[in-house]
DNA sequence: TGGACATATGAACAATCACTCATATGTTAA
DNA sequence: TTAACATATGAGTGATTGTTCATATGTCCA
């Protein structure tokens, strides 16, 4: 199927040695799927400062609530969006959930973001 | 507005001096939603094929289209957006567009979100 | 145990998205 | 100029998203 289409395509305007040096190379449609999941988690403004605040501290989801002028429930939605990407990890202390950066993958990614805005 | 939300919660929850400076070293409004516009636009699994597919090689819109498998419809939805976003150029040779990366920050963004991804 | 509180979760809904199909634009060659 | 072709763009559509509101869960304290 695949052999077809290149076919068909390269009668009209196909490099085919291009098209086949990349296609060699490609990642996996997993890996783009995975890939893509990560930015698209990091894709929304919500979740930025969300991730923005908890480079700065461990902090609660009422804090969070009020850093970030969301409501309590907003947050909590979008902590779950978070927590199963493993962007971000918490502890209770009594009634309370402490949400913290899973890692410092954020932070980085974050740095290479802002280094394409303010270009 | 916002100190009267500030009290408001802090009687029920929050860590007022946590709070307080979390939100001093906050990141602008302006700046999360450009950091999370540039996410989004690497938050599909198309583009970030498309994108994978540049760091090879120089391309036209029909050799991308082959690449990836996707119409060359879609393939031009999805460049406007890449364009839009600064994240690729273009240079035309006949009737023919060649796309390439517009910097390196891509990479740099794909290798740090492959490292999360396969940690 | 029961009530208060911090947080999580589910349903519902408006907004946004990525695709397809049809059509438009811009370039080459006859 | 006209035909052919590479690509772009607009409208339409089903799917996904982020929020709100209502309710559930889990923890502490009286």
């Amino acid at each position: 199927m695949e052999r077809e289409m290149v076919d068909l395509c390269e009668v009209i305007c196909i490099h085919e040695e291009s098209v086949n040096e990349v296609r060699r190379e490609m990642i996996t449609e997993d890996t783009s799927r995975s890939l893509a999941e990560i930015f698209k988690t990091l894709g929304d403004p919500t979740r930025v400062k969300l991730l923005f605040a908890l480079m700065k501290k461990e902090l609660c989801v009422c804090d969070l609530a009020a850093v970030i002028g969301a409501s309590e429930s907003a947050v909590s939605h979008q902590l779950r969006i978070l927590r199963t990407q493993q962007l971000v990890k918490f502890r209770r202390e009594g009634k309370m959930l402490y949400y913290s950066l899973a890692d410092k993958h954020v932070e980085r990614l974050f740095e290479q973001g802002l280094e394409h805005v303010t270009e």
